[in-house]
RNA sequence: UCCUCAGUAGCUCAGUUGGUUAGAGCAUCUGACUGUUAAUCAGAGGGUCGUUGGUUCGAGUCCAACCUGAGGAGCCA
């Protein structure tokens, strides 16, 4: 007989029947009732044992942490608090765990900081807290894959290792296999890059989008999903150095198009979330309710979490451009008051945190989406309007997040596009591949970014981003 | 990288003006317990006070540097 998971167990209406059932005991009490889990889902499945029939042998080594094999009949439960139970008939120690060295984990049944469990991201998943982030984690990343799919989109792999230093996008980790106690030189004393392995630096992917680019020029809408690295020396709660990003292309496409199905893409995973994953949202949910208890009133949630969730899937995002924001904020009582650290006085101020964060939270209350920054402030690739002066870019922000998506409308007009670069400093030689894509059927294009922790940390509730990854890689921390 | 705060038992934390042998709850261990579900009851064990250096008759406590973590800022997704 094939083992039975414990959530199958838990909705079956086949009673009085017997199963196999392996997984980790979350606590033994009385002598008698096991709460297992097998990570199939939240909840516990309570097995009854008989101990007349147990070996104390046995008895002894049903320790939280283990894992057991159970075989027995399943019935309607005596006790309350739970539909069903299994009756044990057999019981197999599969792994010991000793109590000794468990009182050490965050695998004893008490209350951990959630700064305790990431020092243990090996033990954590076990946690009904991290059990639930991470299969919501797990039903977003599909919802992805089925959203694109659905449009139509083609999944492409970039690469990760990648020769180009020039997008502008951050620190970059470097790549090779240079003896670093030994590296060749050049006569002028500087690095041979050239007896590198791939004759050349290179490093790791910061974004995929360049590479997204060429391929939609020819598959017409694609997207990525894949890991990104940024070595950046951020400590925030927002921030990791290896970071999973989603980034559609599309041909034929312009800003309106972008923001539409950044819009529709967010809400549909969202919603996904919200159908497929309901037991975990409502423990997470619960888990922000009971933190909140403990907040002064101004700084709880206005919303649970799964009405937040449907909020964002029920209403549309603010389109606003940056030249209205602005006004926005000047006009805004922080800024007339000086309560802003950077007071908006002229057009062409790169918006802070603070500013961001009154747009959704305070004048709009619901998520934003700015376009049309100035051009000084974006980078090389986006679309000049006709203004000369506005780029068409869009950020798409959300409350208690920040930017969610960032993206634009990229310049297809070869010309336009190598004046920008000269002026930014942006090496042709290295990009040589990118301007064949303006040289070749060029067409008006568009895609965004979207880092895949955020929209994890804004459907879970949990506010630090190294929460919602398994290991997450950060300035000083790459233990795992 | 900058600002602020923190680091004492496995965990959460207390520790007065610098002064005798370092405190509690939970967890763990031992014993009791056949309907528990944050199980309960009785007893026991458990400490390099983040690290290094300094001041002092004497430092968990004061000073300095460093390490680590958190929150915020910058950068961004």
């Amino acid at each position: 007989m094939r083992d039975t998971k414990i959530a199958e167990l838990l909705q079956t209406e086949h009673l009085l029947q017997e199963y196999t059932v392996k997984g980790w005991v979350r606590a033994f009490r009385s002598n008698r009732f096991i709460a297992l889990n097998d990570g199939s889902t939240l909840h516990n499945l309570q097995c009854v044992v008989d101990f007349d029939n147990t070996p104390e042998e046995t008895l002894k080594r049903i320790n939280i942490g283990a894992a057991i094999a159970v075989k027995g009949e399943l019935k309607e439960s005596e006790g309350k608090g739970q539909r069903v139970e299994i009756d044990v008939k057999e019981i197999e120690i599969l792994g010991t765990a000793n109590p000794d060295e468990v009182k050490k984990t965050i695998l004893q049944p008490k209350r951990h900081s959630l700064e305790k469990l990431r020092e243990q991201a090996h033990l954590r998943v076990r946690t009904n807290t991290f059990g639930a982030i991470m299969r919501v984690r797990s039903k977003l990343s599909y919802a992805v894959h089925q959203y694109f799919n659905q449009k139509g989109f083609y999944y492409v792999n970039t690469p990760i290792i990648t020769g180009s230093d020039a997008e502008g996008a951050g620190e970059m980790f470097k790549v090779t296999n240079f003896n670093l106690e030994d590296l060749p030189k050049t006569e002028d004393g500087k690095i041979d890059f050239k007896q590198d392995f791939f004759g050349k630096e290179t490093n790791l992917t910061v974004s995929g989008q360049l590479e997204a680019e060429a391929y939609a020029m020819g598959l017409g809408q694609v997207y990525t999903f894949g890991p990104t690295f940024r070595a950046e020396n951020s400590n925030t709660s927002r921030h990791l150095a290896e970071f999973w990003m989603i980034e559609p292309e599309m041909a034929f496409c312009d800003l309106d198009g972008n923001m539409d199905l950044a819009e529709e893409f967010i809400k549909y995973i969202l919603n996904y979330v919200l159908e497929n994953c309901d037991d975990d949202l409502e423990f997470l949910e619960n888990r922000l309710i009971q933190e909140d208890k403990s907040k002064p009133e101004k700084d709880r949630a206005p919303m649970a979490l799964r009405e937040k969730l449907r909020f964002i899937t029920e209403n549309n995002f603010k389109r606003v451009s940056y030249t209205e924001a602005i006004e926005i904020l000047r006009n805004s009582k922080p800024n007339k008051k000086k309560k802003f650290d950077y007071v908006i006085e002229d057009w062409g101020a790169d918006l802070q945190s603070e500013h961001e964060r009154y747009l959704v939270e305070k004048h709009f209350k619901c998520p934003v989406i700015l376009f049309d920054y100035p051009a000084d402030i974006k980078a090389f690739y986006m679309r000049l309007n006709e203004d000369g002066k506005t780029v068409r870019a869009m950020d798409v922000l959300f409350p208690g997040i920040g930017e969610m998506v960032g993206g634009s409308q990229r310049e297809e007009r070869l010309d336009v596009l190598q004046n920008k670069m000269k002026e930014l400093d942006v090496d042709e030689k290295e990009l040589w591949w990118y301007l064949d894509t303006r040289k070749f059927g060029t067409c008006v294009h568009s895609g965004f970014g979207l880092g895949f922790e955020r929209l994890v940390l804004f459907a879970t509730g949990m506010s630090n981003i190294r929460d919602v990854i398994p290991f997450p890689r950060t300035p000083k921390n790459a233990e795992f």
